[in-house]
DNA sequence: CGGGATCCAGTAGGATACTG
DNA sequence: CAGTATCCTACTGGATCCCG
């Protein structure tokens, strides 16, 4: 093993970062954000998260119940219905992210500005 | 011209998604992380960072830098030096997101057990 | 030492059409 | 309604060479 990092960082920060993409995805967490109420079926997420494709929320819902912070219920009715909600992992993931958030939501006018700024310089 | 500033967003957030992929791009964590303790050079950060290649590191300062979360420091010596040091708004989005990595490192095995379990069912 | 310039592969993201 | 199936584009990540 590397014993030579002279860092007191978090151990293993590539498994972290692993988490930290998919957060990052462009839509995973605006999915997350609109489960978290409550459950929610297949177009009333697609409503809520204006300009996601039919299948980038599919895509974007498959991830999240394979990791375990979604759970699809499928009623078989005419029409069916699908039902996504949250698990308690899911719910933990979407209260830890929300500081994250209030510090974009804090930040992200300056760090515009220094984007602006930047690339005038250059 | 603004055409870059979403004017609305209800509940959307579609300007802190922003800020959540540039978080979520491989590299920038790892070296906001490098960079938490003290400035350090160039090739520190890539020793540190290991397995990034140059071209990498270049570009993930260059996108920190142009964010205002990096300031970078050019010695006129022989040879060149250049430090590389967290700003504050870099060190307040490395606090707030050593939260989200912490959240990240305690709930890594469950998910990784969550996607074994979804890909055998399969 | 600290990059810039190229070129290249893989994947995220998206538009559209079709289906049970 | 809730998806699959295609096909396509753009961008991320990387390897290599070069330069002051």
């Amino acid at each position: 093993m590397d014993m030579t990092t002279p860092i007191d960082a978090p151990r293993n920060c590539s498994g972290v970062s692993e988490i930290f993409s998919q957060v990052g995805e462009k839509w995973t967490m605006q999915v997350v954000v609109a489960l978290r109420e409550r459950p929610r079926r297949f177009n009333d997420i697609k409503r809520i998260v204006s300009g996601i494709s039919q299948q980038m929320l599919t895509r974007t819902l498959r991830n999240l119940e394979r990791d375990g912070m979604v759970e699809r219920t499928v009623r078989a009715t005419a029409p069916p219905q699908v039902d996504y909600a949250l698990t308690e992992l899911g719910q933990s993931l979407a209260e830890s992210v929300r500081q994250l958030a209030e510090w974009a939501r804090v930040h992200r006018a300056v760090i515009h500005d220094n984007r602006s700024r930047y690339d005038e310089r250059r």
